[in-house]
RNA sequence: GCCGCGUUGGUCAAGGGGUUAAGACGCCUCCCUUUCACGGAGGAAUCACGGGUUCGAAUCCCGUACGCGGUACCA
């Protein structure tokens, strides 16, 4: 059919009435004709017939009045060959049944809404037809086009809210959940794609959400996706989270790493680190000294440096432990420091070595308070591992 | 092509006749901290274009451009 219509001149065929009148169907064959064809069972569709030129108007909660003329509309394929109906004629039947009072949905169905409208019509349910609205799309962060799965497999990002397998293969898609975003913070920062309060609060409890939200302030326009400000909001959720909580989502890493530990050392732990955390298996990336040895050493940092001074500095300071009234970061900073001024070297030039023997490296909380953290033992155990790397 | 829906910094956006055009993410500088992060103080960066209407348009109207969506016996 459109072949030939093309062949006429015709650029857009639509498959109307117009065309249909000059096929071989219900239209151009007599009742009996007909009849006669379904009785041998003849292959063939119902499909819904179009007005020919009449405006379909309907109230979209998000975008106000909004008209189609059906001029422009196909005869929609309603129950295909094999006797299955069609989503246009499902969701209208499936609606109905249960009752809907809103419906929901993309702004790409917004093309099909006066089929829908018109089949309500049709049935005789215009009563019971529910309020419509079609939400703005999420598009791709880079170019145009609305996301996709493989935007994400692209970029690096999440798409579906949970890991998400395509039937039939191995591929799967990881989802926010199994990224580790807490499920607050992926429905607000999903939220905040298409909606805000108008007040510049971007945090929202879920609470806050159903108190607050409301339709008129959704937006019509699509939202690009942005990744980062997405890690944001997981940011901020993290740093709003209990610790005992977030020690227990935290545990499954430990876990897997084959790590034995103890809740309320855990909790610690994750109450020292969390605040340099997007998502929680970051805990461990910020705070692994806490749970075992460095496995490196981060040697070069300190050699350039380094002094038979600062060498006996640490020696003579980790020997006066067993001195000290408490073995906390308080008392350890003050005898560091007392020590430090004694030998005349700065104090600040030492505390990067003594992190380094502590972590290994550049990173961590307050050094002192990792000692603290991991007792007197293990703080002299480090040192002495270290003093000969550097030496 | 046709139909529909959109268009405020790089991104998310507030503002709907008179504003120095909010705020957030990201980026940059500085402070705090001899790590990083948090926190604090700054900075660069915006009303798609053209016509109207008006004393005055980001705001109202009309075009244009651009973008998106739809145009399946998919959903």
């Amino acid at each position: 059919m459109r072949e030939v219509e093309k062949a006429k001149g015709n650029h857009a065929p639509q498959y109307n009435r117009a065309i249909r009148g000059a096929m071989r169907n219900s239209f151009t064959l007599s009742e009996a004709e007909v009849a006669e064809l379904l009785e041998k069972g003849a292959p063939h569709v119902v499909r819904i017939n179009m007005p020919e030129n009449e405006d379909v108007s309907f109230t979209d909660m998000i975008r106000g009045t909004v008209t189609f003329n059906t001029s422009t509309l196909d005869d929609k394929v309603l129950l295909k060959a094999d006797g299955m109906p069609t989503y246009h004629l499902a969701v209208v039947i499936d609606d109905y049944l249960m009752k809907i009072s809103h419906a929901f949905r993309g702004e790409e169905w917004l093309p099909s809404a006066p089929i829908h409208i018109l089949l309500w019509h049709y049935l005789g349910w215009e009563s019971d037809m529910p309020q419509w609205a079609h939400l703005p799309l999420i598009l791709k962060p880079d170019g145009n086009g609305k996301l996709s799965k493989r935007d994400g497999d692209r970029l690096g990002f999440p798409v579906y809210a949970m890991n998400w397998g395509t039937p039939g293969t191995e591929t799967f898609t990881r989802g926010f959940r199994e990224m580790g975003f807490l499920p607050e913070a992926f429905v607000n920062m999903l939220v905040m794609l298409g909606w805000n309060d108008g007040s510049g609060q971007e945090i929202f409890s879920i609470d806050e959400l159903i108190q607050r939200f409301s339709i008129e302030r959704v937006h019509k326009g699509g939202a690009k996706f942005d990744f980062d400000k997405a890690k944001w909001f997981n940011q901020q959720y993290i740093q709003k989270t209990d610790n005992a909580l977030l020690a227990k989502l935290f545990e499954p890493v430990l876990k897997e790493k084959g790590i034995a530990f103890d809740a309320a050392y855990t909790e610690k732990i994750t109450a020292l680190v969390k605040e340099r955390c997007q998502f929680v298996n970051e805990i461990w990336d910020h705070g692994f000294f806490f749970f075992q040895k460095p496995e490196t050493i981060d040697v070069d940092a300190v050699k350039p440096k380094w002094t038979p001074e600062k060498q006996a500095f640490f020696e003579e300071w980790a020997s006066g432990f067993d001195q000290l009234p408490e073995f906390n970061a308080v008392a350890l900073e003050d005898s560091f420091k007392q020590l430090a001024t004694a030998k005349g070297i700065k104090p600040g030039e030492l505390q990067m070595p003594f992190r380094i023997m502590l972590c290994g490296g550049k990173f961590g909380p307050q050094v002192f308070v990792i000692a603290e953290t991991i007792g007197k033992a293990e703080t002299i155990a480090r040192i002495q591992h270290a003093l000969p790397l550097f030496a």
